[in-house]
RNA sequence: GGUCCGGUAGCUCAGUUGGAUAGAGCAUCAGCCUUCUAAGCUGAGGGUCAUUGGUUCGAAUCCAAUCCGGAUCACCA
């Protein structure tokens, strides 16, 4: 159990024996101790006051003292300042923290809970590239799939591919159009990318040939839908509907070239998924449902012979969850996919990472799943983050803003390289051992630099602040444990019982103190869905083992007791920065 | 206009769910490498927590109103 509960659960007890009363955990807090004050921990009185009728000070000496006399293995010492009573927990208590969980693997991993988790992220179209908004999904998404997992429940990462429908046709006509049969191999171009010209192609091409109608005369919304290109993108999506053969080819072969280049950075970035959902196979899903609701009553049909859901009384519109052509929208696609996801897999809870420009789609979605009473309407959960804006604004594709993942990922491997040669610290590497490290290092200043931030709020992409190694970054914690591994590598901790009865000074305390609560972050990043508590967290960590790495040395400790305090204090640092990084996806290297 | 989200140091962000004198990093300034890796450490300056009112022992945190910024409200996905 963790320390802040431990002493609540003591407080609970003395507060009974000596008033007779009975409080829970909500009644009262427990917080750190300020640093300015003596103690580690306390125990905030105010809310007590009133339903014992006592004064602080009261309160406080008789609390205070019958806990340190009933728990003297804990509690060494108290005082009481307004209406906190600090508490100051004995250094042996922190020491068998230590000696418990040093080179324990499952240390702040939660019990197995026996319930599935199914968590769908990066969701890429299959159109163009991923850019800088991709990566904060994929981070998001593989780290709170790992926070998850790691407290115990099973996990099925998933990716829902958006394989059809009318952008993908839009590359394809392009390159009908002006490709003449180039193909990636041929001009020697990522897949991806490849294929993302195209695109750019079309919208060119579509842009000239409505400024051209608009010119003879036409409105701009005919114009719109008149333009050539347009039309032929529309046919092109009929055509596909219809499995027109030699349109099912090229979307097959172009969408192969997607695939190819997508694999490649997703291995890059360490993108990883159980099952993927291909859209193509699952639009048309859904059907059944509408068929469902209307029998309850939950849907209604309009004469026109659409079918719509009312939510007025919930605050929001009228949907429509079926055209009049009798074909699917997104949401009933989504209410059909969710039906599949749990049928295949049975899970307890549905995690959907996606965009805050989905926040009223996801709830509609979620809204319509209950009132069709599906069961697994209340583990739908939507993790909703905010866009990644530039200093100049928002990425806009159109004016060519839009930060490319591959590029960006090139871009911050070469600083690596450029910046671990003028340092010269790992010269004796090997060419495959300095490309590893560059990659650790690139990849985890920028995955720390996503991942630090509330996924609610949209965030500012300075790229030039994401390529500082320095401060609260990611190389900045990898540094640290490098330096930690340094000292490991001369020698190791293993006499733990000489320093069962040492006694701790200030930084060595403070360290410890903050490593026994890596569990409860752990749980807290996984209860609020939010990785950067742990980012967070590790930093402190860092920042803390790096004031204590200055303060005193540990191979030349001042005595072979410390020594051994310390290196195991280097042991459990080492073994929560790696842990917590990896739950980031963010590697460690062992030198840098 | 309706709904939702955000507003904290020059900039980027924390703030343990209502607790003590609001914290980090970057940037600026001043120190520290003959001592386990200076991608480090120590210190200084920098704040009307958007505004106003309310709730109470106590508010950046809860409530109300206002201001500013963003998202969304498609027979697109």
């Amino acid at each position: 159990m963790a320390i802040q509960q431990q002493i609540q659960q003591a407080a609970i007890d003395s507060l009974e024996k000596l008033y007779g009363k009975t409080f829970t955990a909500k009644d009262f807090q427990i917080n750190k101790t300020k640093p300015e004050f003596a103690g580690d921990y306390t125990i905030v009185l105010f809310s007590l006051l009133k339903p014992l009728s006592k004064s602080p000070d009261a309160l406080g000496n008789e609390l205070g003292k019958h806990l340190t006399e009933n728990h003297a293995q804990m509690f060494t010492s108290f005082n009481i300042i307004k209406g906190f009573l600090n508490l100051t927990v004995a250094d042996s208590y922190w020491i068998s923290v230590l000696i418990n969980n040093y080179n324990n693997t499952s240390f702040g991993r939660g019990e197995a809970k026996h319930k599935k988790v199914m968590i769908e992220y990066s969701s890429p179209n299959t159109n163009k590239p991923l850019h800088l908004g991709h990566l904060r999904n994929n981070f998001l998404g593989w780290s709170i799939a790992a926070i998850i997992k790691a407290n115990g429940y099973d996990t099925v990462k998933t990716c829902i591919v958006n394989d059809r429908g009318v952008h993908i046709c839009k590359s394809m006509i392009a390159w009908q159009l002006f490709a003449s049969g180039a193909t990636p191999q041929s001009t020697n171009t990522k897949g991806d990318h490849f294929v993302g010209d195209y695109y750019v192609k079309f919208n060119d091409e579509y842009k000239k040939q409505v400024e051209e109608l608009i010119e003879g005369g036409m409105k701009k919304e005919d114009a719109e839908k008149e333009a050539p290109i347009m039309k032929a993108t529309q046919q092109m999506l009929l055509d596909w509907e219809a499995g027109k053969p030699e349109v099912m080819e090229l979307w097959k072969e172009m969408n192969s070239w997607v695939y190819a280049g997508f694999d490649e950075t997703y291995k890059r970035i360490g993108s990883d998924f159980d099952k993927i959902y291909y859209e193509s196979n699952t639009y048309l899903l859904g059907k059944k449902t509408v068929q469902e609701g209307l029998s309850k009553h939950v849907f209604i049909q309009k004469e026109d012979g659409s079918v719509w859901i009312d939510l007025t009384a919930d605050g929001l519109d009228e949907k429509i969850v079926q055209r009049k052509d009798g074909t699917s929208v997104y949401i009933t696609q989504d209410i059909g996919l969710a039906q599949q996801k749990y049928e295949e897999y049975k899970i307890d809870q549905s995690i959907y990472v996606i965009g805050d420009e989905q926040n009223y789609h996801m709830k509609v979605l979620q809204l319509i799943c209950k009132k069709l009473g599906l069961p697994y309407a209340d583990g739908i959960y939507h993790l909703s983050y905010g866009m990644v804006e530039l200093p100049t604004g928002k990425m806009k594709s159109r004016e060519g803003t839009v930060v490319d993942a591959d590029d960006l990922l090139d871009e911050m491997e070469n600083v690596a390289r450029k910046k671990t040669e003028d340092l010269g610290k790992v010269k004796d590497f090997t060419a495959e051992e300095l490309k590893e490290l560059y990659k650790t290092i690139s990849l985890g200043a920028l995955k720390f630099y996503l991942l630090r931030v509330d996924p609610i709020k949209k965030m500012i992409f300075n790229p030039e602040e994401s390529i500082d190694f320095h401060g609260y970054t990611g190389p900045f914690i990898q540094y640290t444990h490098a330096r930690i591994k340094s000292i490991l590598r001369k020698e190791k901790a293993q006499d733990s019982s000489i320093i069962q009865g040492t006694g701790l000074l200030p930084l060595e305390k403070e360290l410890l103190i903050e490593l026994e609560n890596y569990p409860t972050v752990i749980e807290q990043a996984c209860n609020e869905h939010d990785p950067s508590h742990l980012a967070n967290y590790i930093y402190t960590i860092a920042k803390t083992y790096n004031s204590f790495y200055t303060e005193h040395s540990v191979m030349k400790a001042e005595s072979e007791e410390k020594k051994q305090l310390r290196l195991f204090i280097c042991e459990l640092t080492a073994n929560v920065i790696a842990g917590g990084m990896q739950l980031l996806g963010i590697k460690v290297p062992e030198r840098m």
